[in-house]
DNA sequence: CATCCATATCCAGTTATTTCAATATATAAG
DNA sequence: CTTATATATTGAAATAACTGGATATGGATG
């Protein structure tokens, strides 16, 4: 309850016409975001924020291709290593590509699951504006 | 071509083995890269951006219940008027909300399509993460 | 047309993100 | 155990995003 909005339940009461409907949709309201697992929504933005780059958006295009190692997704990307290895561990943090060492090499691939079907929606969704 | 990275080409050599085939990848991944469009995947990482912050998703989760105007929405985040209001316009413009006028209320849903299955796939992601 | 009211927009302060060079870590190879 | 190499991490500057109060806009109402 950081800052109960009394102006916006005057407007609902206004809007609605009845005193009492009118709390009893606030209570409404109020209850949908409260049964809501704070720290689960916390995570699921996380996940959004992940996808929330363009460059980043380019590393899953070529990782849909198969396993690469980081100086391949530099050279597919075209950014430096730090800033390509620091978007890599971003990804990996949010679940979405997972690492495998070996030897000196790391290589990434796209975790399994519901990846792939979260680009194509937001494709379609795109085409879906124009 | 912000920044050829050469060094990773050397790697990239290291790493294969033969120059050529190595050359041969280079460009594979290059061509991947270079068949996307920049504008689309700047209008799918908006849309994602959208997604990608606590308060937006709780109002969409309330918006999945119907039609709600603004100082309904306020109650339900429990967030002043000007914030509330902003995120809404952010929800707008990525095309995941519709605004209808109805006199001095703004009434806003869900736009039809994708987005209900976005908000659903993420929640899978996130279950299976855990 | 003056006023009220719902919402949008503006503004300034704060915080988070992106970027890349420089440095650190860690594996391999001599 | 020293050196080379692949990647991660750090640091600092630039940019972008969030927040909430103040103000503007635009419809409704008298």
């Amino acid at each position: 309850m950081a800052c109960i909005p009394k102006e916006a339940v005057s407007r609902m009461t206004r809007l609605i016409g009845d005193a009492d409907k009118a709390e009893c949709k606030v209570n409404k309201l109020r209850s949908i975001t409260s049964k809501l697992d704070e720290r689960e929504i916390e995570v699921e933005a996380e996940i959004f924020k992940a996808l929330a780059d363009p460059c980043r958006l380019k590393i899953l295009s070529l990782l849909r291709e198969g396993e690469l190692c980081v100086c391949e997704i530099m050279v597919g990307v075209d950014r430096p290593q730090s800033s390509t290895s620091h978007h890599l561990s971003i990804l990996k943090d949010a679940g979405l590509i997972k690492e495998r060492k070996d030897g000196r090499w790391s290589r990434y691939r796209l975790s399994e699951g519901a990846v792939i079907d979260m680009l194509n929606l937001v494709k379609l969704m795109n085409e879906a504006k124009v």
